[in-house]
DNA sequence: CAGTGGTCTAGACCACCAA
DNA sequence: TGGTGGTCTAGACCACTGC
């Protein structure tokens, strides 16, 4: 049964947009009783919040297919285009993916056709080839009052940090340090993050059940010291694009911070403005 | 009258969705006949399309607003929920928006809370202050192979270059060339580039109709020449965030290009992955 | 063929805004 | 108060998928 589902005894009145989950008081009142919904929350708001809810809970796992609209609309005792309008806005949050005559489903890192969703860096010309991985160090240690703020946590408790190497036809080409909180990443290994075949981020979805939904990054052009560049087998003085990104999973809870040194003599990193 | 709008004895048969636009042949002899609707396209994809043709056309202009809903159903012989359809996704693409109980506004880069929307090198600390603005060169010559390529010109086709050098609490921070086909920039002057308070592309709108709707960036940490560092006031080794951008027009013309130099001490390049 | 999402309509009422 | 966009419903039919 869906968690947060009224029971079926409340009726639904038509043209009466918040019954089915402010009932049994009046909108209003329950609102000010509650005292969280600040003004007005329109019903399609409240569905979506619901279906948010299975997501984050794992009630409907990633890849799979959520019950259909029609389904969903009778759970919830609201009609199919209310349904619908809740749905296409997670869709646009690339939280769910739509296809037609199949279902929807909840979107992965994994089956997607694009491979990396949040890696922007292309290669200048041609496509490319599958990367190497190679992790460089792998420790658990507390995470310090940086990472802390990055992530939410207290500078004493445990993260993981990773540093590896990707490289594209053989040529070593992102450097990148992860912080991963310990307590949600319990049992990960250094041998996982070298072994895993494809993004890391869908082995956080099929080990760990820590599914990322957006990214803050924050671009930089800079030097490297000297183990950064020959780990990227550059020359000392020369410039690297620095990203550093906080991952996010569903309620905006931060649960990765990496940052990245990007070789841009090959590669450019690649944004679209609307 | 608004271009387009089918013929007022044009009768609308319910429940046939290509009924306006492709009458009076049915929709799939229309398309074949025509060889440009590949297969099927839904009724408010066309609506959105003329509405895309008014905006392209200049019979709405930014910042001004469009006809309500209803008008429009009623010029298109279509429902409200349809023209509303077409609406949301032109709102989506940031060609539109919509203000309730006002009506719904072409957009513009002028008037926008978001002052410069396309900029995204944000303060690494604190609010920015204006910029300061300063035309270090502006000439009209032929394009060139490369600028060509990026703007779809002919090589020997016209072009305004211009290069100048925004800075923000007297430190020169960002170094821009512009490349822009000289066609449709009839009587730009050096002047007009330096004098014009607020977005650069918001004076593209007023003085010469061209409104920019989207762009494409390449990011790439590089270091600068002689000139450039001099300009910037950086030493000639420090590392510089390079940023290539074309920006496009209505159908995907491209109408600008511009190659940015960004210091990234104090500022970074902001970004949100999706 | 049945089931899913996708499109379209018609009509009602609500929230917001300006006159 | 009237007009605008915003929400919600109910029902119809279409396009796509897989059995």
């Amino acid at each position: 049964m869906i968690f947060g589902c009224p029971p079926p005894a409340a009726a639904c009145n038509p043209h009466m947009p918040a019954s089915p989950l402010n009932e049994p008081e009046a909108p209003a009142a329950r609102a000010a009783a509650e005292g969280v919904t600040p003004a007005f929350s329109p019903l399609y708001q409240q569905i979506k919040s619901l279906i948010l809810q299975n997501l984050q809970e794992g009630q409907w796992r990633p890849g799979e297919a959520i019950p259909s609209e029609m389904e969903l609309a009778s759970r919830f005792r609201v009609s199919q285009g209310t349904v619908r309008k809740a749905i296409d806005e997670l869709a646009a949050e690339n939280l769910l993916v739509r296809r037609q005559g199949k279902g929807t489903f909840v979107a992965t890192h994994a089956e997607q056709h694009v491979r990396y969703r949040f890696l922007r860096l292309m290669p200048d010309a041609g496509t490319e080839s599958p990367a190497r991985r190679q992790v460089v160090d792998f420790r658990r240690q507390r995470a310090g009052a940086e990472v802390a703020r990055a992530l939410a946590l207290r500078s004493t408790d445990a993260v993981f940090q990773v540093r590896r190497v990707l490289s594209f036809d053989g040529t070593p080409t992102i450097l990148e340090d992860l912080w991963l909180p310990a307590s949600a990443f319990k049992g990960l290994t250094a041998e996982a993050m070298a072994d895993y075949q494809g993004a890391t981020y869908a082995m956080f979805e099929l080990d760990f059940g820590v599914r990322m939904v957006r990214a803050d990054e924050k671009l930089r052009a800079v030097a490297p010291d000297a183990v950064q560049a020959g780990l990227l087998q550059v020359a000392a003085g020369s410039p690297l694009l620095s990203v550093e990104r906080v991952a996010y999973t569903y309620n905006d809870t931060p649960m990765e911070l990496r940052r990245g040194l990007y070789r841009t003599d090959t590669h450019h990193y690649r944004n679209t403005l609307n």
